[in-house]
DNA sequence: TTTT
DNA sequence: TTTT
């Protein structure tokens, strides 16, 4: 019982997000996102660059926000932990796949919606107002008490099931 | 309506953490926490010490922790955001005090259990086991559902009032 | 010797930045950024929103570029450390003011260069690319050596002196 | 060009580091670190717990202190970035691997100092000073300047080249 | 006021 | 394979 296990990304979407639904009818939404570095060669003096690819897994309410408003080309901020699972290929070989998890205690907010519809975009949701989202659901009603400041979010995550047979990238 | 507001501190407690009570009944805590970074002199070599100290506030379930496995020496990661408050000394003079807050959006864990009471310590909660605590309440049973993953906190965070009228230092 | 003291925030500049010159002709930039959070209120639903507003300050080249890319209302991404200065009023009385400190263990990132200046914006570095830095300054050419990855930001920071009778608000 | 790609952990070592040299001379050095996660069922109000294994790999100057400081069991604070490395099997076919990568940019602090040899640990490091290290390569002695405040890593890091055709796990 |  |  200890550790940390954080991983913060900003960059843009390679693709649409890929939705699948379980069987208790949570959503799971996957992206790639690609960060991209930039330096001067030491020695050439040359600019280079280098892109890292990022398999993001959502899980829950946010996987719904990620479907509804992500979309290829999206740039957003992402706050999640990592995880490696195993898999088997059809011949039954192991294979191990590294994600970023963003479930109820992560974070995803989009850093575009600016650039909006209004430029002439062709993209459908830039007019929706750019979401800021925890991974969490539906917070309960509570009873009472004052609430002067932000609270947080709450309960109603309805679990993550294994996905161990699916090809990851 | 965007915005991404956190802090990240591993220090040590400068005293004992201060707990109040809201009238709803949950408690905040107050610590002071020190981090200190060192560095060589770029002239002399010489070995340069600063040490910084932060005040962090918590609130919720996570107060209650704090108050009963830290002290005076502690050693923690704390996870949370930045709050500057405005207050009024006696004479009706405005001041500013910014805290780190930590609510049910983040995260608290010891980092020297091990050190234990073994050592000779004094201090009576060595014994217990190291938190790790986000600052959520309790979690609501929620009804059916798989469970092979971690879920998250939820709900139940009585609220934070306002402070504003105390003072800081 | 320990510690870990790390901000990061997302946010909008309030204003143009302040820039200055120390005697050694470094700069050191200084601007507000305002992060938001909205959640709903628990009893009633409504939405709430509290905006935080933070000091920030930049020391080295990345203040150079802070001069020259940002503006009121430029988003951005800053990784620094906080630091709480004392300070006297003219009266004699002390002060102290927290801010956010992006040196060269910082990052400082441009969020919004794709709204650019084709939406009518009177802002004109939109047209400059979007820089992201470290707060590093040159990188000496080193001799010889394998370069196939990204290094990293080096020496040459021109030191950082006290501010501490600066008004910080 | 774009992006931020960061990773914080605290974790304990699995087992003692594995170092290399380059041949340019510089280290590498590999861990494995574990971080757990533990929640309590919301059906059976069970305690579960989940241990997540990391590979983590440093350059440069820190991959020295790595070899030198860190053991099995270690707990440290790492901050890196994240890389997925593409290798072949010895029958050629691809393999992707994941790594937080220390390089520079990031940092690692010892977080168990204290526990000490006075103990009865067996560890022969336990008496020196528990470092706290950027990946950063020496500081080159600059010329004048003020110096009160901390001013930072930098250069002198001699490359990372790639290590495409090791096996990872 | 902590810690190394 | 660590740790609590």
């Amino acid at each position: 019982m200890a550790g940390v296990n954080k991983v913060i990304l900003i960059g843009n979407l390679g693709a649409d997000p890929e939705v699948r639904y379980m069987p208790s009818g949570d959503a799971v939404a996957n992206i790639r996102i690609a960060t991209s570095e930039t330096w001067k060669d030491r020695n050439t003096g040359e600019k280079q660059e280098r892109t890292e690819w990022h398999n993001v897994v959502f899980f829950g309410k946010i996987a719904e926000i990620v479907k509804q408003y992500l979309r290829k080309g999206s740039k957003i901020y992402v706050e999640g932990k990592l995880r490696t699972r195993k898999w088997q290929t059809q011949d039954g070989q192991d294979r191990y796949s590294t994600e970023v998890v963003v479930d109820i205690n992560g974070t995803m907010q989009m850093l575009d919606s600016r650039q909006g519809g209004g430029m002439g975009s062709s993209v459908p949701f830039d007019d929706a107002p750019a979401p800021q989202s925890r991974g969490g659901g539906q917070r309960p009603a509570p009873s009472g008490g004052v609430n002067e400041a932000p609270p947080a979010q709450s309960g109603g995550f309805g679990g993550s099931a294994d996905f161990d047979d699916d090809i990851p990238f």
